[in-house]
RNA sequence: GGCGCUAUCGUCUAGGGGACUAGGACGGGGCCCUCUCAAGGCCCAAACACGGGUUCGAAUCCCGUUAGCGCUACCA
């Protein structure tokens, strides 16, 4: 069997969508599973829209979930002079004919076609046209597209994840390959491209099936043997309709400032619309790899839930060394505006993590931790001290005290609880009444790790400080 | 309107004629653990869209109905 070869071929026309990373994905995913190789080419045929912008944003988007290409970037648009060759040779082959028709009479013909309830296909008259009536078009410099003759037959193909789908030819048009100014329209210039570029297997969404027999259309035209198609189902909000912005975020970027680990954006992508089969789903990559195949792709759309993406964040969270995640937690802290004074935050990342489902979340735990102060300047952390009333600056001055009595030698988590232990036995209040404050007065929250790790987190002075502060201050 | 695709818990899915009183995960509920919240462990509720076939037997195969979605440009 000879080399896969498939391409990724996003417009950049926009951020890289969710979607659009899961068909990338779901590319590479085979192209690595099968020893092929994964080009990656940008679609900017259509230069109104198209921007450098866009396309970097798509690079980067790629880069951060880990999916590599082989080849290129190309970009189609380099490419117009062979879709120009391409759609000629078509016209001198007889395939494909000059069309006269302007925009206007189009337009007129499909409102008419809308009115009457019906559906509007071009009625082809231009194909019919007498060489001499097209002369003297071409002596008048009248301007026209190319269309390709449609072949009257069946249009089928066993597709990879759907199995057969048929179409005939005498439901389709013939549609526009050549703009009248030759811009390549995209039907033509993805089987160009794909044909000059030996693409095996053509894996995209499913809003391309209904290409799919025109393209084929044109391979036969072309004479070409046509690659594998295999088209991934969309994915939906919440709402059971196509995920689009007002379904909030869709760009992998909003997920990578949201605090998604790439390696959990890119596990849980694949399980969108596909399985290793049995109840696995935390995935490494190599084991993922492995387990890829196109026919254990679902061929019905999957709704996108952010919190099952957040879970399968806190697993990978959990699983890391806080040495792992240190880059993206100070990342994160620069972007927040935070300077933790340039201590090692690792100690911190291992005692929160756990209870952390975002890298935002780890963030903020570590910004307080490593500054206690920030706690006492907000405004969350005084209402909960106010509401815990007189019992809170008693039992914080009394822990404060008893901490006062533990070396800094002995300043471990291990160590911390007992001497609290023994202070709530002595007064004869709960646990918890001495706890709480202590956990209010250095993170501003009623929610943390165990008070012993805390403390021993936070450090002996940090601590002490902010204790003896936070007491005195009511 | 036409063409096409799809149909298992709320969601992601396992399932490829008997192993199904339909399994797992997220989310929800409960219990345990416990100084709080998570994590972890245990438990509970929750689905084969409907109707016909085929078959000794159907979630699984076929047909129809219904519903949803996609496409229907000189966009990609």
């Amino acid at each position: 069997m000879p080399q896969t070869r498939v391409r990724f071929a996003p417009s950049p026309t926009g951020y890289l969508h969710v979607g659009g990373a899961r068909t990338a994905l779901f590319n590479w995913l085979f192209a690595r599973k099968t020893g092929g190789v994964f080009v990656l080419r940008i679609e900017d045929t259509d230069r109104e829209r198209s921007t450098d912008a866009h396309t970097q944003v798509i690079l980067d988007g790629l880069a951060w979930l880990g999916i590599t290409w082989d080849e290129g970037p190309v970009f189609q648009g380099a490419s117009v002079a062979r879709h120009q060759a391409d759609a000629d040779r078509l016209l001198s082959l007889g395939k494909a004919y000059r069309c006269f028709c302007t925009k206007e009479e189009l337009d007129a013909q499909r409102a008419q076609a809308e009115r009457h309830k019906q559906g509007f296909r071009y009625d082809g008259r231009c194909g019919q046209l007498p060489a001499a009536a097209i002369d003297a078009k071409l002596k008048a410099g009248t301007p026209f597209v190319i269309r390709l003759r449609m072949p009257q037959e069946e249009l089928a193909w066993d597709d990879a994840v759907h199995g057969r789908i048929t179409f005939q030819g005498h439901d389709l048009d013939d549609f526009v390959i050549l703009r009248s100014d030759r811009t390549p329209i995209y039907n033509l210039a993805v089987v160009s491209d794909d044909i000059e570029m030996q693409i095996s297997h053509v894996i995209r969404g499913d809003d391309h099936v209904s290409n799919t027999p025109k393209q084929i259309a044109l391979y036969r035209a072309f004479g070409k043997a046509e690659p594998v198609f295999a088209h991934v189902p969309m994915i939906l909000g919440a709402d059971g309709k196509k995920l689009s912005k007002r379904h909030g975020a869709t760009a992998v970027g909003d997920y990578q400032a949201r605090g998604i680990l790439p390696a959990a954006m890119r596990n849980f992508l694949a399980l969108l619309g596909w399985s290793p089969g049995g109840d696995r789903e935390v995935l490494p990559e190599a084991d993922m790899i492995e387990a890829f195949s196109l026919e254990r792709i679902q061929s019905k759309p999957a709704v996108f839930d952010t919190a099952k993406l957040e879970w399968m964040n806190g697993q990978y969270l959990s699983a890391l060394s806080a040495d792992a995640l240190l880059p993206e937690v100070t990342r994160e802290l620069a972007a927040m505006g935070i300077d933790t004074g340039g201590r090692d935050i690792r100690p911190i990342i291992d005692a929160v993590k756990a209870r952390s489902r975002l890298i935002t979340d780890i963030a903020t735990q570590a910004a307080v931790r490593a500054d206690p102060a920030r706690a006492e300047r907000d405004d969350k952390g005084r209402q909960l001290a106010a509401k815990m009333g007189a019992a809170f600056d008693a039992n914080l001055a009394l822990a404060a005290e008893a901490l006062r009595g533990v070396a800094a030698n002995d300043w471990i988590a291990e160590k911390l609880a007992d001497p609290l232990k023994a202070l709530a036995e002595s007064k004869g209040v709960k646990l918890g009444d001495v706890m709480q404050p202590i956990r209010v007065a250095l993170t501003g929250s009623t929610v943390s790790e165990p008070v012993n790790e805390l403390l021993a987190v936070v450090g002996r002075d940090a601590a002490l400080a902010a204790l003896t502060k936070a007491a005195s201050a009511r």
